[in-house]
RNA sequence: CGGGAUGUGGCGCAGUUGGUAGCGCACCUGCUUUGGGAGCAGGGGGUCGCACGUUCAAAUCGUGUCAUCCCGACCA
């Protein structure tokens, strides 16, 4: 391909709606250009390079004796009335109307899709188990998009479904998906785990993520460096601080301590020079049953997901502040958990039940209470693990510590059991001649966030530095004078030599200065260049230039370097 | 949906107390250049997101609205 005929739009400036490195660089490279809030166009560079990343992903899943082919990303909404999901889904869920007034909706997923055109075409127990995947478009009219194609409206996702006669051959086609998943992301070189994780939407009896470790992720996850306990931050539990009760017969009292506009723990704690975990701290949230107030340590966060199963609720949200003053008799920041006013529950962390005192707001402006004691002072009505796990807390199982690290979530695998099969009815004769359900799994990657991971990763200063496998081009030729007619003949001579041999070449002839060209190259992710200019030619070499290292190599004949390019882009080279 | 920020040529930005818009890059023409974002000369392009209002006069002030981005609640 000749640049000069190419369609690649980069920019020199980073576009200022972009945030995230690879963002950034997929815009500038010009892979890929904004339409609107989380819709996206691939432009040909980052399209030829997503097609080889999909062709990967292909390549494994056929591998695993999964079946490609491709559904409706328009569908009836009829279809999603019968399952229910249609109003579980809520506003996620495009939904608009055709010509006859019919109701149709943007395929979020595709569970409903697969199940009812199984349910339609399978009818044996001979012809399972069965593993269908597509490749393709999903729409979620999700409340904020960002990050470029890291959360998308429209976004490309490989999902997979399975069909088994029974539990055991679910867990088969499970294993076999996880192995496919492992292999997959090994090979892109990813760090990544798999974590168990609540299903959702989606639904069914068992689902891991597919997490993996980087400081640019959104989600939070707790590992144990000993034993390799993994979970969400949000599920994570770790062993408590449960000190030995104090042996004294003295029972101090509760005892006022001034602090004067100290509202936060931080304030207090270096007010009063007393550590925050001495403190507790009280938060009055809202729910649909009331008011409840909860109580964890001061150096530690409320686990809202936790207090909302505790406190068996559907809204949680912080009470606003006129209610915590009508509560608590005080401004915001010296609430206390006793002569609370209009409180459901009072809920409070394990630690909080196991220490004996404890320093927490007056419930008066301008004041905090030494000596507060559970079960004295006041009386909770739920003890229980309410708390967010902390990086350096002890693992529940071991005696590891856990490390709370930054995540992407790029895929997620669900043992779906007959959720779907039973609710639109979708089954087969097994061999006593009994009607029977599936039994399903199914299987995510999200494709356009495993993309730009993988542009996160793989970049530098310079720009993209993808490896030859997924890099839209596995050479250039960079014609440094193509007004210089020596010098446009061997250019012209090397990139039909490449192109005859079956390398992914781009010729770049166009006629700019040599500084636009050689940093254009290293922008848009090309492994290797062959630089072609004077300085090389007087001398009867030949220049090929390493992206990655930015190395360089000379050669005294064109048949060396192909056979160097021929051996490089052999190499996988998913080695940062 | 709540909180915050920003909308000015293609891109990135400046524009003071209101007086009718400018810079860099990109683009077009010509010449000279070509080893890490070239030089000279000439040139084109903006009803300042949109609407309404205040004013003799609005990019600038007010109200509303839309879009984009960031923080939070949800997700691949």
């Amino acid at each position: 391909m000749r640049y000069s005929q190419f369609f690649i739009p980069s920019l020199k400036e980073d576009p200022k709606e972009a945030v995230l490195q690879s963002h950034k660089l997929m815009l500038r490279a010009g892979y890929v250009r904004q339409f609107s809030g989380g819709i996206y166009a691939y432009l040909p560079l980052g399209y030829k390079s997503l097609k080889k990343l999909e062709n990967i992903i292909r390549e494994e899943m056929n591998n695993a004796g999964a079946i490609e082919l491709s559904m409706p990303f328009v569908q009836p909404l009829e279809l999603w009335k019968q399952s229910g999901r249609d109003k579980d889904y809520g506003k996620e869920l495009l939904r608009f109307k055709d010509r006859q007034d019919r109701d149709f909706c943007l395929a979020p997923t595709y569970e409903e899709a697969i199940t009812d055109l199984v349910g339609k075409n399978v009818h044996s127990y001979k012809e399972l188990p069965l593993t269908l995947y597509q490749i393709h478009l999903k729409f979620r009219d999700e409340m904020r998009p960002r990050y470029g194609l890291m959360r998308a409206k429209e976004f490309i996702m490989k999902d997979a479904y399975s069909f088994d006669i029974d539990s055991e051959g679910l867990d088969e086609s499970y294993r076999k998906m996880k192995k496919a998943y492992t292999n997959l992301f090994k090979r892109l070189g990813f760090d990544f785990i798999f974590i168990k994780a609540d299903s959702g939407e989606i639904g069914g009896s068992y689902s891991e993520e597919l997490m993996v470790i980087s400081e640019y992720g959104e989600d939070k996850i707790a590992i144990c460096n000993n034993c390799g306990y993994s979970a969400s931050l949000e599920s994570a539990v770790s062993a408590g601080n449960f000190p030995e009760p104090l042996k004294s017969c003295r029972q101090p009292k509760m005892t006022k301590l001034a602090t004067p506009d100290k509202k936060t723990i931080e304030e207090v704690s270096g007010y009063l020079k007393i550590d925050a975990e001495s403190f507790a701290k009280t938060i009055i949230y809202e729910s649909e049953i009331g008011f409840i107030a909860a109580m964890v340590r001061g150096d530690r966060e409320i686990n809202e997901h936790k207090l909302k199963k505790i406190a068996e609720v559907k809204e949680l949200n912080l009470a606003k502040e006129k209610d915590i003053e009508n509560i608590t008799c005080a401004p915001c920041g010296f609430a206390g958990p006793f002569g609370l006013q209009n409180i459901k529950l009072i809920i409070i962390d394990e630690e909080i039940q196991a220490q004996e005192y404890w320093i927490t707001g007056a419930n008066e402006k301008d004041f905090h209470m030494a000596n507060v004691k559970p079960g004295r002072d006041f009386i909770a009505d739920i003890t229980a693990d309410i708390r967010t796990v902390k990086d350096g807390d002890i693992c529940l199982r071991c005696a590891g510590r856990l490390n709370v690290k930054n995540t992407i979530e790029l895929g997620h695998i669900f043992k779906l059991e007959e959720k779907y099969s039973s609710v639109m009815d979708a089954g087969f004769l097994d061999e006593k001649g009994i009607n029977k359900h599936f039994v399903m799994g199914c299987y995510g990657i999200g494709v356009g966030r495993t993309f730009q991971a993988l542009i996160e990763i793989f970049s530098d200063e310079n720009g993209i530095n993808l490896p030859v496998s997924v890099s839209p081009f596995a050479v250039s030729v960079v014609s440094l004078n193509p007004n210089d007619e020596n010098i446009k003949n061997i250019a012209d001579k090397i990139y039909s030599d490449l192109l005859k041999s079956g390398i992914d070449v781009l010729y770049d002839d166009r006629k700019l200065s040599a500084g636009v060209k050689l940093k254009d190259n290293d922008l848009i992710g090309i492994p290797m260049k062959i630089i072609i200019g004077n300085k090389t030619i007087k001398e009867n070499k030949f220049e090929l230039s390493i992206r990655k290292t930015g190395e360089k190599e000379f050669y005294d004949n064109l048949e060396d370097l192909y056979a160097r390019i021929k051996e490089f882009s052999l190499i996988d080279g998913f080695i940062k």
